[in-house]
DNA sequence: CTTTCAGCCTGGGCGC
DNA sequence: TGCGCCCAGGCTGAAA
């Protein structure tokens, strides 16, 4: 479900509830998820909460002020959630509820109907930390943009898609990035010239930025750790928006297109 | 090396 | 009300 900026809202949420909360013991629901060095959080603190591409990251140490012995990096995929909440009577499994961090009479629920996400204990950094740039940090720029892209023949669009590359970006703002920077979908990452690099660099800080203050984007299930929603489906240009009027051109030309078995949004006028 | 494509899962919404 | 089909904001690994 979430992109960057909706892993963004909700590690930033999460951070001041449950730093400094003592974890009694790891839960698991979901075979898929088991994992025996679970154990070893037991009575550790919570101490960092952050964003890594796409995943929230939490730091674990034995005691206050010492340092992380373990990370827990939760990939939430399509549909997972975190929500940190009280204690329910609730059957656990009724709510998809795959993984549970038990804090005293609170709970931290990683929540995930489609079982698509993931969830991976490290004892460093390093083993977390993603080889691809990270479009809001300032090392990028049009210059890393074009070296990262090099000779790729796949269309910018599904280039935008790779993580391996450029972290963080999904099927939403792959749209929107390439309807703010005026780029068709369907061009070749290597037929793009500078200007165009330049306007693809520039749109993609733009959009995850707005999107990033105004909580993400919520359409079915994103919902931060209190169970919030974002506000950035009320600004989104093409997204999901086929068959309506283009809010730059006003011509009724906002298409749908599939793109590796992907739906890709786009104005078929001011999109070259 | 690069790129494509089925598969992983479940549920909501639609047409019949 | 029920059934089948399509759709969903992600990623992996095998195949081409």
């Amino acid at each position: 479900m979430p992109e960057l900026p909706e892993v963004e809202t909700i590690a930033r949420k999460l951070a001041p509830q449950i730093i400094g909360k003592k974890v009694d013991q790891i839960l698991v629901f979901d075979s898929k998820l088991k994992n025996p060095k679970y154990k070893k959080l037991s009575a550790h603190l919570i101490t960092k909460v952050f964003r890594s591409g796409k995943q929230v990251v939490i730091a674990f140490a034995p005691k206050k002020s010492a340092e992380a012995e373990y990370y827990l990096s939760v990939h939430l995929r399509m549909t997972g959630r975190l929500l940190w909440q009280k204690k329910s009577q609730q059957d656990a499994r009724e709510k998809h509820v795959r993984l549970r961090v038990v804090c005293g009479n609170q709970n931290l629920d990683f929540v995930d109907v489609r079982r698509f996400g993931t969830v991976t204990l490290s004892d460093t950094l390093e083993k977390l930390e993603q080889k691809a740039l990270d479009p809001m940090s300032a090392s990028f720029t049009k210059t890393q943009l074009k070296e990262l892209i090099g000779k790729s023949k796949q269309e910018i669009k599904s280039w935008l898609l790779r993580q391996d590359r450029l972290v963080g970006i999904g099927n939403i703002y792959a749209s929107e990035i390439l309807f703010e920077a005026k780029v068709s979908p369907f061009r070749l990452a290597c037929s793009l010239n500078d200007k165009e690099l330049e306007r693809v660099a520039k749109s993609t800080k733009a959009v995850l930025k707005k999107a990033i203050k105004n909580c993400g984007t919520t359409f079915s299930d994103f919902q931060d750790s209190n169970g919030e929603i974002g506000n950035y489906q009320n600004y989104l240009k093409v997204y999901q928006r086929e068959g309506e009027s283009c809010k730059r051109c006003k011509n009724k030309l906002i298409q749908r297109a599939a793109q590796q078995q992907r739906s890709t949004f786009y104005c078929a006028r001011c999109q070259l």
